[in-house]
DNA sequence: GGATATACTGATACTATGTCTCAGTTACGA
DNA sequence: TCGTAACTGAGACATAGTATCAGTATATCC
């Protein structure tokens, strides 16, 4: 009874038909866990929850929507790689050290600062890879300061 | 002959023992082939070079040489990690996609930008990772305009 | 509503990049 | 020069992913 417009689950599904891929069960077993993470999540938090589906289909799956550009690769400070929905388009992400919370940066305007540096460099700028960290508002209340 | 001063992998040798590690002959010889390095290189590419060091032992020394704050670390928009041979202190890289030739970004004042934008979203800045990618000067002169 | 071509799947082997363990070796200060 | 603690190399293990391939499911054509 839920029908009203159009969940994300299958917003993710209608991107991989518009790009030719088929809709299959493992892809929608995926893309229902893939809309109901709060967080970013690994490839292996992905296979806890789907055990009835392979390990190569949860990674192909990941790829796919990767290239799609509806997740998005988030490189976490202890260099591990963790994916999350994505805006389309180029963004960076805010992440929480502390709890992992995440906030997309749209209107950072870093490219501008980049396009100077790299020209006084004698580079053509051709793109970058930013991944801010921080404490996140709630996290910084809950911590009783030292 | 060439005795003159200090060679780099002397340095490296000596940030080492001020921190309390030995000098031995492992050591020696990673620290001889990275101050040979012109580019980033990965432990593998250190490896193929160091056939007689144990693997565990050349990932041991490149771990204790990014602690030290001698090397560091790059990521390369395929993804993979490099290392280099690092100012120490804070600072960023620019990366030439086509030759892989590095330049350290040293004077880029994106903390200030990071910081206002941070606080924007109620966080804390505690760190960042930028990677800067494009092409330089000579490979741009090479390369013959389509 | 079939038949069919082909995209997709899961099992499993393989690769890359590390880390851990442990018995034997080496460096170095007393 | 001796003792001990740090270090080493071999090899097992871990993690994150890719490749292969035989079997299956899907979309489409009739």
């Amino acid at each position: 009874m839920r029908k009203r417009g159009y969940s994300l689950a299958e917003q993710l599904l209608d991107t991989l038909e518009e790009r030719g891929y088929r809709s299959t069960s493992p892809r929608r077993a995926v893309a229902n866990v893939i809309a109901g993470q709060e967080r970013h999540f690994t490839a292996e938090e992905l296979r806890e929850k789907l055990p009835e589906v392979g390990r190569a289909t949860i990674y192909r799956s990941i790829k796919i929507l990767v290239d799609a550009g509806v997740l998005c690769r988030v490189l976490l400070e202890d260099g591990t790689l963790h994916y999350q929905l994505s805006h389309r388009g180029h963004h960076h992400h805010l992440l929480c050290v502390e709890c992992g919370a995440s906030e997309d940066l749209l209107g950072c305007d870093i490219e501008d600062l980049l396009q100077s540096v790299s020209a006084a460099h004698g580079f053509q700028l051709s793109g970058h890879w930013l991944e801010v960290y921080g404490r996140c508002q709630s996290c910084l209340q809950t911590q009783v300061p030292a």
